[in-house]
DNA sequence: TTTAGTGCAAAGGCTTTGCAGATGT
DNA sequence: ACATCTGCAAAGCCTTTGCACTAAA
């Protein structure tokens, strides 16, 4: 199965695009952050390497990345741009702690056959959908009884 | 069952917060909008009527109006700040049409008991969670297809 | 009167854009 | 070589804040 880098290089190809320095490493970075990175957790993972960059072109590139599929846009509710990778990655939802702002991915098929129904119900075509529950994770839970 | 007004007006006392024109005007304003006005909606909708009020101000009371409870803050993935009614009005979740902006309210006592399953699968205390489907209405389906 | 609220404009925080210089192919 | 990309700084947007003035109670 191909890597994601190969699949992105193909794609930048396919659209008459460069394959740059910056866009490697911008890929590189978000494939190796954990959880739901902002651009500026990139930029400063890329920084901290002493690999120089522009934080505008930190922003270019995740959208080109998000364009590719490999990666896709969460709003976690805290107004700022965050993504999470996509490719072979199923869909699922999140359980986000109000405390320490972890975030647990979970599946439902029953949940999502629900809101298939939903939707049908209402003569509605859905495209995406989000579920978020936000709360206490088992640590934030523990810690605020102490 | 006392008026959203009333409710609003014991709040200010409550807290030793004066009862202004200002945000009977913005309360009015919000009450009367459908669906989930901006904070410039508002702002638009009290101006139009002649009525003198500064941006700032509406900022300032809608953040007033959610604390006492009569309304909430809903993202719809635009990135602005939206409010809608929560006095004596069940929990729900939206359809968003990806087209025309319209949003259709649903409720779903299965999601919400799935919901909290899978919490308590995760070891999560749910506090609040929301759900959302893009999607095309009805009218923006059929109008896409002539 | 006295304390809280308002309006304006300035400041903030994040994101996007314009453009000259740098770089991939 | 030549088109695309990058970096910087400026501009954009929405939202919040500081402060002198105004208005409730």
């Amino acid at each position: 199965m191909k890597s994601a880098e190969t699949i992105f290089r193909q794609y930048l190809k396919e659209k008459g695009m460069l394959v740059s320095r910056q866009r490697e490493q911008v890929l590189a970075a978000f494939m190796k952050t954990r959880n739901h990175p902002t651009v500026g957790d990139i930029y400063n993972a890329i920084r901290k390497k002493n690999l120089k960059i522009g934080l505008a072109t930190v922003y270019r590139t995740m959208s080109v990345i998000c364009d590719s599929g490999l990666a896709g846009e969460v709003d976690l509710a805290d107004g700022l741009r965050r993504f999470e990778y996509k490719y072979r990655h199923q869909h699922h939802h999140h359980l986000v702690c109000i405390k320490c702002g972890r975030v647990i991915e979970v599946t439902s098929s029953r949940i999502e056959s629900l809101q298939k129904k939903l939707a049908r119900q209402h003569n509605f075509t859905p495209a995406r959908d989000t579920m978020k529950i936000f709360g206490l994770c088992r640590k934030c839970r523990n810690r605020q009884q102490s």
